[in-house]
Formats: structure tokens, sequence, C-alpha cells
DNA sequence: GGTCTATATTGACCACTGTCGATATACTGC
DNA sequence: GCAGTATATCGACAGTGGTCAATATAGACC
């Protein structure tokens, strides 16, 4: 079994992307709210410097687990569409046949 | 909303245990497999070395991901009774109102 | 076009992490 | 106790990634 993964796996995307507190703060939010955020909202809010929530903004975009939407001079960020069912599928390949869906 | 998470919050330390190609390979075996596996066999499987093996199962075993439990000069492996809840319980949190579960 | 705000990008810095060779520790069998 | 195998730990190092100030880009309004 070839255990050395290439670095582009998307599942290991997503999960690099997730594995930080301020970026999986970001995407508890969205998923609480419901609803697209502004990104200048996670600016105010979080503890770290516009060009950092920029910075993981970007990681958790290209990663897939978000989408944003240009409105003016605003972006407003929401989870993306097919998030939940790719966490319920790696869910179901990392816990074997346990019932997790 | 106080964005700036302690580094202990166990989701985090969770997904970064996973958030490694090696590692994530690790559970996935482990998954897939059904019963413990002896570390010796990701030894084997792996394309890194001994030692980088054992830390990381050392990582996954102190995110609670895994549980090992020794046999003689042994160690055998296997994901963590409750890993598949905890799966599920961050998907909640993280997927909003969707049927995750 | 100029000015303003919102957001992304750049470059530098530094802490953290994956990796490995060497070694320590755990266990077995004699 | 010794010799062997299995596994964990140590220490060093290269690479990665979070952070920020400065700056570039995007958009709105006049």
């Amino acid at each position: 079994m070839i255990a050395n993964m290439a670095a582009p796996d998307p599942d290991v995307r997503l999960l690099q992307a997730l594995a930080d507190p301020v970026r999986l703060s970001v995407v508890r939010q969205l998923a609480a709210q419901g609803r697209p955020i502004c990104a200048c909202d996670f600016v105010e809010c979080c503890a770290v410097s516009q060009p950092t929530i920029s910075h993981h903004l970007r990681v958790l975009r290209e990663a897939g687990v978000i989408r944003g939407e240009r409105q003016g001079s605003f972006i407003f960020y929401a989870l993306a569409q097919d998030f939940a069912l790719r966490w319920r599928d790696i869910g179901q390949t990392l816990s074997g046949l346990l019932a997790v869906a």
C-alpha cells in the first residue's frame, strides 16, 4: 500500500484548510449564520489583521470550502454548496463501516 | 465574536492530526481494515521512515484519533471509538442546519 | 480623474512541523 | 543477562505556514 499521498489530495487540502483556529472559526460562523457574511465582518471580529483574514479566506476558497461573491466594494462569503457532502464523504471513508451518514 | 481560538481546541487538534497525507492514509487504512493494525505494517507500507511513522502515530494518538494496544513487542492501533461521533459532531457545527448526520 | 473604502497581494519574519539518523526503551526468547 | 526485534524518543534541519506592514487592485462616488 503506497502511503505517500500526492500533495494535491483534495481531502488533505480541505482538512488543512480547516486545521487552523481562525479558519475553523470563520467556517463555524458561516455555518451558524446560514447565509453569506461580508469579509469586512471577519476583519472586525477576528483578532488578526486584515491581510491575515484575506489570506485565510483565500486558503478556504482555494480548498473549495467557501465561495465569495462580490457586491460592489464588498465580498460576501458563504460555505460552498458541496461542503457538507464532502465532509460526509470523507467521514465515511475515515470511519469505515460505521454508520456516519 | 472572538475568533482567536485557544490552541487546545480539540476540534482544531483533531483536524490538524488528519491534515497530513501520511496520517490521513493511516486513518483511512484503519477505517478500511475495520480492525487493529500493527504499527510495523505501517512502517513497511509507508514511504517514510520508522521514526516518522512513530511520530505520526503519536500525533494521531494524542489528538484522540487512534488508540494503541501493546501485544508483546507489537503495538496494534485502531480508530478511537468516539472518532466517528466526533467527526459527525464537527460536521454538524460546520455545516449549519444541513442534514449531515 | 481624484478620493475614498474594501479587499487582495507582496515580501519579510519567525514559529511550527515533517523528516531522518542515531539512540533509548520495551518486549521476547534463550 | 544477552541478543534480537519492535517501537518510541531525541536532536538537527529544511520546508511550511501564520502573521503583519506596506502596497496593489477593485469598486463607488463625485
